[in-house]
DNA sequence: GGTCCACAGGAAAGATAGGGTC
DNA sequence: GACCCTATCTTTCCTGTGGACC
């Protein structure tokens, strides 16, 4: 049944990518003085989750790197290396600055000098959920080092420069913005037979049960892999060499909660216990949510802990908060992360 | 309108932990 | 092994705000 699994993970790149020419020819555009010996323009690429951004940024900074020939890249996910020291470390790390630096005894002033003594090839930086950075200064030091392009991935740009200060305000309003828009259902649809073909016998799955999947994945190309992913290893596991339509019905919720489960899984164990609680009660005021916390814990932080705790989850968008002060409520979110 | 209470979130200080240095 | 340095996490203290109640 399944040939390659490779190609039904979420950070497959393909050869070629489907649906997205403009998209992928205005960063090239972008990135294209690299090729001269220049620096690329700020490029920022906007739009909701599985709209295919992190792809196209991988795949045309990798269609660079055929091109040029001393040329680095990194990507960076800020929603795991969200400290201003993780994203410097991680920077160096794609140049291969990072054997003497050590995370608890190397202070952060010292990365971005290093960084900017730096003089080797061009360095492409993509990075990705920019919004989830603590500490956004660190775009505005990477903006202002030699012979670094960033390319910075985000969901919605007002969002984004909500959070920033002026003066990296006026900068990224002048960086070239790209806009992604969900997938339409027929697009999706040949996105998941590409897949299809890619990692699955022949015939293994119908256009019909195809069409199902990218339906239930309304445009996100991430959760359609997904179910596609979850469905091929049920067909594989129950031993059939198709997978029919009710391995599909079946496999739509496991598909979207695979997603949500793989977030969840990054939570600490105090963290966990408070969106288990979330997840088994649904809405809670703050104050029943650290009361049902504190009866399941040994140790229970405080609640000012909890309340970093819990804005923590909102940014992994786990949880959503609704109303303010008093009125406060937390609930666990309903559409994948 | 005044008071109380619950809550959010900023600031600062303390605690913790990993690696380096002697 | 003791001590130092540093990033990160946690706690404490505090201010501001809005809803509930009188």
């Amino acid at each position: 049944m399944i040939t390659d699994a490779r190609v039904l993970q979420p950070e497959f790149i393909p050869q070629e990518v489907e649906h997205r020419n403009p998209e992928v020819n205005h960063l090239s555009n972008a990135l294209k003085p690299i090729m001269d010996g220049h620096p690329g323009e700020t490029s920022l690429l906007l739009g909701p989750s599985g709209a295919g951004k992190t792809c196209i940024a991988q795949f045309t900074t990798e269609r660079l790197r055929e091109n040029v020939l001393d040329i680095n890249t990194q990507y960076i996910n800020c929603w795991q290396d969200y400290t201003r020291f993780r994203v410097l470390h991680r920077i160096l790390d794609g140049i291969g600055q990072t054997v003497d630096i050590h995370r608890r005894s190397t202070p952060k002033d010292e990365l971005l000098e290093r960084l900017q003594d730096y003089d080797g090839p061009h360095y492409v930086v993509i990075l990705d959920e920019v919004d989830q950075l603590e500490d956004k200064s660190v775009l505005y030091d990477l903006y202002q080092t030699r012979g670094i392009t960033m390319v910075l991935i985000a969901n919605r740009e007002e969002e984004l420069f909500a959070t920033l200060d002026e003066r990296l305000t006026s900068r990224l309003h002048s960086s070239v913005r790209i806009q992604f828009e969900k997938y339409p259902l027929d697009e999706l649809v040949s996105i998941l037979e590409a897949r299809a073909g890619w990692g699955l016998s022949e015939g293994a799955i119908g256009n019909d049960q195809i069409t199902h999947i990218a339906d239930a994945a309304a445009g996100d190309a991430r959760i359609g892999i997904s179910i596609l992913r979850n469905a091929a290893r049920v067909a594989d596991q129950q031993g059939t060499d198709t997978i029919t339509e009710e391995i599909v019905r079946d496999a739509v919720p496991g598909g979207r909660e695979e997603i949500r489960r793989k977030t969840a899984e990054k939570l600490r164990t105090h963290q966990r216990v408070l969106y288990e609680i979330l997840q088994e009660e649904g809405e809670m005021s703050p104050g029943e949510l650290y009361d049902e916390y504190c009866g399941r814990v040994d140790e229970a932080k405080t609640k000012r802990t909890v309340r970093n705790y819990l804005k923590k989850m909102e940014h992994y968008r786990l949880v959503t908060a609704q109303g303010e002060k008093r009125a406060r409520t937390y609930r666990p979110r309903e559409d994948p992360p």
